[in-house]
DNA sequence: GCTCAAAGCGGATAGTCCATCCGCTTGACG
DNA sequence: CGTCAAGCGGATGGACTATCCGCTTTGAGC
């Protein structure tokens, strides 16, 4: 991955590019390259070149709050300590911590729910999630605080499902009803 | 609501194209009209006349899926006996029947997960629907098998939450693991 | 500061897909 | 059988997508 400095002209381009494209992410517009291009004063092609598809540019543009998330993550994550209760409460509170990025960041949404091989740039970043994410939940499973029916690889679909199911209602705060149906489920998943 | 016979030729085509709809729903294929028309032997026209929209064919293919769902739950509802473990069974029933349904059907996500105003056709059905699993729900919380954070408008969204994870896990039983999920969503759901 | 190779630019345009319109056909009914 | 409205079909204009290629800009080397 030794990638060459881009040119100056062309980082500017990137960014714009960028911009506009985190503008349309955030009033939930549909990406059309095409209008990108011209929302950024820019060549189609240029946009083309950086992004062959809107999805790559949904992916760059996500990429960011996927890194602050695993940086929450491994920030909290050394002070061990595998009691059930504080295992627990570690796993929650990043569970929380994701839907609540979900539900303020629109590119993330479609960037957890594709499968693994849709997104090329991402897919290293997702992994390193995954990977956090999964030590928090063996830690709490390990501890006895997990439900034995659920699995690390049903965290990231179940917090998907949460998102999706918040979206669904009709309801002002998309966020709010997010974190309550995230309460109810991990009520589910909590061991009793 | 008072709709004039259809021609014999129009009848004949409109159940072509909802045959050649319901196999490009089974397979999972994007639905796009021209292409149906094509399958069907049929004009464009003939297609957008029937179904202006991809969605308007969608909800009608699914419209059989929701009355067998109403069906299912007229038929146990009038049992009555507000037993909590009894209520909270009904409810639990239907749910799963729901979701699998959905995992069978995929004509029913969509409608279900469609805000009320975007499909005119079924909003009826779905009201009926909703209406029935709204007595369930207040039987059973009623009888204080439920969790009092939970709503009964908040059924529809975990239903379509849990599918929505199912499809997002990278499992080949779909149906499976919704059915998994929605027992652990249960789990929080009732009241302990 | 000047030169020049190559990195990058932009927009014209060919390819697709969508949905409407209108002249023709067919079925219903007396 | 004749009438005529309901219904048919596909040609076609309009929108969107994505590529190609001739021109411009950059910056490394002198």
């Amino acid at each position: 991955m030794t990638t060459v400095p881009l040119r100056k002209d062309a980082a500017r381009n990137w960014h714009r590019i960028l911009e506009v494209g985190r503008g349309l992410v955030d009033e939930g517009a549909p990406i059309q390259l095409n209008d990108v291009a011209r929302a950024a004063s820019v060549g189609v092609a240029t946009v083309y070149r950086h992004f062959p598809t809107p999805e790559a540019l949904v992916e760059t543009i996500a990429g960011p709050g996927i890194e602050a998330l695993i940086e929450h993550a491994e920030s909290a994550l050394p002070e061990s300590a595998p009691d059930r209760d504080e295992s627990w409460a570690a796993l929650r509170d990043f569970l929380f911590a994701g839907v609540d990025a979900q539900a303020r960041d629109a590119s993330l949404q479609p960037v957890f729910a594709a499968p693994r091989s849709a997104l090329p740039r991402t897919a290293e970043l997702k992994e390193r999630l995954a990977a956090r994410y999964g030590e928090l939940f063996d830690r709490a499973r390990a501890a006895g605080a997990v439900d034995p029916g659920v699995a690390r690889e049903d965290l990231v679909p179940l917090m998907c499902g949460v998102i999706f199911a918040a979206s669904v209602h009709p309801t002002a705060d998309r966020a709010a009803t997010a974190r309550r149906y995230l309460a109810v489920l991990l009520d589910g998943v909590r061991r009793r």
